[in-house]
DNA sequence: ACGTATTTGTTCGTATGTATT
DNA sequence: CAATACATACGAACAAATACG
């Protein structure tokens, strides 16, 4: 790491850690304040100084007399709509359960081109009606490049999440990505599937991730919109947004 | 303040400007280090750890060699996919300007109950239909308590904003609130207004607001479905999430 | 079960740099 | 240019939680 002057020096600690850890450099333990004061040669304070961002970020959790780990970044994100949405179900002691729709090879123009990858690549290709405690509630499609998601057709996923398996199966980590959420009126088959009418409104969630070595995942859910809202929370200016059930009161 | 040896030094400090603050201490300049440490007897170290708090909430706004400033939490609150929407809309150089539909002194047990007030309340209400560049793209309809909103009877909605002449008007500061986000089919009205068909679908955004004296503010916003999208974005673990123009690219 | 070493958290002091008034 | 105010950076010590022989 070379000095520069003009930038802080606990940013330019700041970036090199960052650098370092998209290598997965820290997989087995974080430095200790120690070894960062003696590898780059600053003060404790310093040191600390740029770890506190890592901190504030979410990307490092550090334990009292334990140490400082790298906050495995999930695959699913703790943030964004979907994970919200999953979760908010099993938190309020639903059970998941999807019916695997289709589970194939395929190749798809129109994906490709918007994970930025050759038309010819092929995907792991899965659909799924996912149900909680038995009611369907989304149509899920997801998009894997075969060249990573190959061992996940052996996994059974009525119940298995593919996050899971990802993790297990691959060393992939998510470096960003993102969630776009549109209305729409369910086609014939999404009303059959969801059991819902013709202009029943769904939300329409697109899903993106890359991983550090590459785009790694298309989604597209379809959610029925009576039964689920998205809400944004706020107090005193700290928020959070996330799917829920649908509060019975309707007003309009 | 007393001390307390149980709790850091620094929070006990956080806690206490705090105290201060939702008491609308200090409007006029927030004190400085050096005044902090002499009003607590601590060092600038301790002091600073506090402020870095409120900092990071976006409270608090500091300036090298200018001082640090309490950052008038906007009515707006620069959170929640409305604010977003109707900046996003600005951003990208459109002019926004509304017709004035309704404006008019309304009893609404239903909003009333909503809002926790009496269902005699008399409310402020304005509906307005919101344009970009004359292109309609949302129907708003809001409710305001009279006993705090009774001035903006006055004033020309067709060009200003509801919460600038809040702002204005009174002293009402939100201190939390949430919007929902549902999808839906627009109203034979609203089909109308927004000029789009029967089986266009829309978000319906709910918005509620609370100041520190009580219940402010009961919005519906119906957005226009087919032009934009509610989109989060992530890297590494920070995510943001904002109303946008929807992409031409259309996928499903 | 105990004591010691390790690691992060808190708190003090001090000095210098940089932007604004 | 001088004074002010926040930012950066060094050093030092003790506290609190944890890990380990």
């Amino acid at each position: 790491m070379r000095r520069n002057p003009k930038t802080p020096l606990w940013e330019q600690v700041l970036t090199d850690l960052r650098r370092r850890m998209s290598r997965g450099e820290f997989t087995s333990g974080f430095p200790t304040d120690r070894e960062l004061m003696q590898r780059y040669k600053v003060s404790r304070h310093t040191a600390r100084e740029a770890v506190r961002h890592l901190q504030t970020e979410g990307v490092l959790t550090r334990y009292k007399g334990r140490g400082s780990f790298v906050q495995p970044l999930s695959l699913e994100q703790r943030v964004g709509p979907l994970y919200s949405l999953f979760r908010s179900i099993e938190d309020q002691g639903h059970v998941q359960r999807s019916d695997v729709l289709e589970l194939r090879s395929v190749r798809d123009r129109e994906v490709a081109e918007q994970m930025g990858l050759a038309i010819a690549t092929k995907f792991f290709f899965l659909r799924r009606l996912r149900r909680a405690d038995g009611t369907p509630f989304a149509v899920d499609e997801i998009w894997l490049p075969e060249k990573i998601a190959a061992p996940l057709y052996e996994v059974n996923f009525e119940y298995t999440a593919v996050y899971t398996e990802l993790e297990r199966l691959t060393d992939a980590r998510p470096v960003r990505g993102w969630e776009r959420i549109r209305p729409a009126l369910p086609s014939t088959e999404e009303q059959r599937l969801l059991g819902i009418g013709p202009r029943q409104p769904v939300f329409v969630v697109s899903r993106y991730t890359e991983t550090h070595r590459g785009p790694l995942e298309w989604r597209t859910t379809v959610v029925r919109g009576d039964a689920y809202t998205f809400t944004t929370t706020w107090s005193n200016s700290k928020a959070t947004s996330e799917f829920g059930v649908r509060p019975t009161k309707k007003r309009r």
